[in-house]
DNA sequence: TTATAATATGAACAAATAAACATATGTTAA
DNA sequence: TTAACATATGTTTATTTGTTCATATTATAA
């Protein structure tokens, strides 16, 4: 009978938390969000537009990258909304889309300063 | 000489941006971070975890997962220190290690439902 | 138009990784 | 101790993904 109880509480446990659990569409593109942020290039890249917008040549000579790399690397961070760009003439000028970004990356970093 | 000025406006922005830019070491461990939080089982069980601890076969249970699945992806974020645990009885409970962890998800969420 | 520079994209390959399966470890009760 | 339960872990496999190389697109200048 202890065990009953034990189980019919859990029920209702597990109930509760899902109640509460966002949809499962949601909490997916939570981790598509995440995953983009979870490359080093990438985060590099993200870092280096904290000061100011870069072309892409910019970013590949500053991180020794290669051209190529880094123009996929934007296409990723492009796609899902990180990074805007305006084009000048043969160069395209990338930068954060929003502040929303910068405290993304800060609230990890603070975590991973600990 | 309008193109080497440019150029060396350019190598002084270049020697900012890099001044600035945190140690490739840091940048790395926060790739790793965003990483863990880059996988949508994980982002379920740290989800499920917000209301309350739980235990290995009820976060099993809830989402529809294997016992092996969430204990393996369980270590991950142990190792990551992502949650906590303690043992009572036969059971393990898991819990989110801190607030910052909360504060993490909410704000990748609010970009997600933008 | 042609040449050149800057960027983007497609394909192939190698490395990383999540899930499944089997098995091991640890805990409690009989 | 033995049995049963809960969790952990090692291995294999299939999939994902980042980089490279080659090539295409776009824009400017001669």
């Amino acid at each position: 009978m202890e065990e009953k109880e034990y189980l019919e509480a859990n029920e209702e446990l597990v109930k509760a938390v899902l109640d509460k659990q966002p949809a499962d569409e949601v909490l997916y593109d939570l981790a598509e969000l995440f995953k983009v942020f979870g490359d080093s290039t990438r985060i590099k890249i993200l870092y280096a537009m904290f000061e100011t917008e870069l072309c892409v040549n910019d970013i590949a000579k500053l991180l020794h990258l290669s051209q190529s790399s880094v123009s996929h690397q934007l296409r990723i961070l492009k796609t899902s909304k990180l990074v805007k760009f305006r084009r000048e003439g043969k160069s395209v000028f990338y930068s954060l889309d929003d502040d929303h970004i910068k405290q993304i990356l800060s609230m990890g970093m603070e975590h991973v300063e600990e």
